[in-house]
DNA sequence: AATTCGTTATAGATTTTATCTATATCTTAT
DNA sequence: ATAAGATATAGATAAAATCTATAACGAATT
């Protein structure tokens, strides 16, 4: 790794172009610099390599039995950075790459479906690598570059990420099929009172939201059948074990052609999960996940517009001066 | 091949260390540069490429997508120039690589196999190259450089040319077994009188020394019958054309248990090949083909002695000023 | 034999580029 | 508050690449 500083892609160049044109007069003309300036750079080459590669006569040049080999590692790093460049070239446009996507398992399985489709049609080199993890797991993530973006449920706290809403979430009510509130038309609030509530594990965002809607409407949380995912939520109603509140992705996606649950609003209850896509604000990339937030908010208003509810909330930015380091 | 000038490998390892230290501090650091350095570099290239490499925050840098991906072919170019470095590194040793060395069909067959053995044993890393010519057409491709060195038959007109002799091959008689002559212990030239002899094309130089040869003798040239190789000649005496004059090296290796014919010397003749070692004055590996031509002979004169006679020339070499482009 | 043409090398000036020092700006940790 | 640690910026300096002009030489031509 030492006597690679003492060689430039500009001298292989030149290399293969003496190589090539069998003169230095020549490929000088070729490479539009003088044929002095030819001559000194591929000296210097050869000083440095300790290898002569051209056998200079009054008539051109011959390659000698070293350059020959030589040469044809040259194109070979030559190639290389041709396609180095071409690579960056293509990237350059935007909207390309393999993006780290982080999102939470409460959503992600639920939404993913009915986005990552028109992304894809959109945007045909843009490849999203998924990761599931808790809410609170995606922000630090986020945070150490573990992620570039992630796909998650408010509140973020971290003043260095910005946020841009996407929709509201509202929470049904999942009850068994021979539950006592099952053939209910409507159910209300009241309807609720001493009713034991499943609910997954506390590390997970939802379950804060689900207890204090409970404590709301005087039901009751069952503290000792937490679940841990959703899936394991919707069989412990269909067990009888209690009543759940699942989001509303989740029970259009899960629950549609169910015969043991029935799925459920609940009148006079106004809960909702706010999701948001967020990134760091220092991301370069900062002004297509921008324009590609407004695009998948789009795409959820259009294709499930009767499962959700438009955000309401201003996309924020921590307008620290920290984003000077976006300089195009 | 245009954005190629803008980037540099030392910007491309720049960029690697970068990503592998997380930081341009602790990568300038590595790198024994300063920091504003390596910044600035980074920026160039970026600037270069339109592409953001890295995402600058306070706490270090994280790789942005883009980056990651050019990051796998910058890797690989600089394994490649890696390549490259390493491979100039085994060719400066000196005797090393694949010359191309041209032959005479008269001599190269059968001098070859007891020089290549020796020669492979003490350059393990030099290849030979080898192709067959007339002599005179491998000196105009020595000049072209369609050769590196060849081994030929004097004389060698170009001054340009560096001539190493390397010995000297006496000519044999060869006789059908049933030819009035063979039973003879001795033969002197005056038995030649008369005597129809075969020779190869005129197109080989060998056959103007054989002429030359019977106008002293006083033999008689058949010129309606000349043979295109010496195999073919060899055939021709068997079947009792005529006699022929062959190379000692040619009857050493193809007459040895030949019953048909016989081989013998003629005394009072002395008529023999110059054989030599001949390259381009301006080639840089001129020293090394010097000691290879001394090496060579002293193989034949301790393999052969009994075959072929010393050189009785020197080693000459044009010694105009061109031999300025040689510089080390 | 002299001359012209084509080739690479050399010298010196100039321009461009890389690098360093010193400092600014901001974040994070103490 | 303060210190430590990160990158950016500005300006000076050093290094390298490049250009112009010319030399040196061989080959072809006259």
């Amino acid at each position: 790794m030492d006597t690679l500083n003492d060689i430039s892609l500009k001298q292989l160049q030149y290399f293969a172009a003496v190589a090539e044109y069998g003169s230095f007069r020549q490929a000088a003309f070729r490479l539009e610099i003088t044929q002095p300036t030819l001559s000194n750079q591929i000296a210097i080459m050869e000083k440095a390599l300790k290898v002569h590669l051209f056998e200079r006569t009054r008539k051109g040049i011959n390659v000698t039995p070293q350059g020959r080999e030589l040469l044809l590692s040259a194109r070979r790093v030559l190639e290389e950075a041709q396609g180095f460049i071409s690579q960056s070239a293509i990237l350059s446009g935007g909207g390309i790459g393999t993006f780290r996507l982080g999102v939470t398992p409460t959503l992600g399985p639920y939404l993913l479906p009915h986005i990552l489709t028109p992304i894809h049609n959109k945007y045909s080199d843009l490849k999203l690598y998924v990761r599931e993890n808790a809410p609170s797991e995606l922000e630090t993530g986020l945070i150490n570059g573990q992620h570039d973006l992630i796909l998650t449920t408010l509140p973020i706290m971290s003043s260095e990420l910005v946020v841009a809403p996407l929709f509201r979430e509202p929470i049904k009510l999942a009850l068994a099929r021979d539950h006592r509130l099952a053939a209910r038309l409507t159910i209300n609030r009241e309807d609720l009172l001493g009713e034991p509530v499943l609910t997954i594990s506390e590390h997970h965002l939802f379950h804060r939201q689900i207890t204090e809607l409970c404590e709301q409407v005087g039901a009751h949380v069952l503290r000792d059948y937490e679940g841990t995912s959703l899936d394991t939520l919707r069989q412990m109603v269909v067990m009888g074990m209690g009543v759940a509140f699942l989001p509303a992705l989740y029970a259009k996606s899960e629950i549609r052609n169910e015969e043991e649950l029935r799925v459920a609003d609940v009148d006079g209850i106004n809960v909702v999960r706010n999701h948001a896509l967020v990134w760091r604000n220092t991301s370069p990339a900062s002004s297509f996940y921008r324009q590609l937030s407004e695009e998948i908010k789009s795409m959820i208003e259009t294709n499930l517009a009767s499962d959700i509810l438009p955000a309401n909330l201003k996309t924020t930015q921590a307008t620290t001066s920290t984003a000077r380091y976006q300089a195009s």
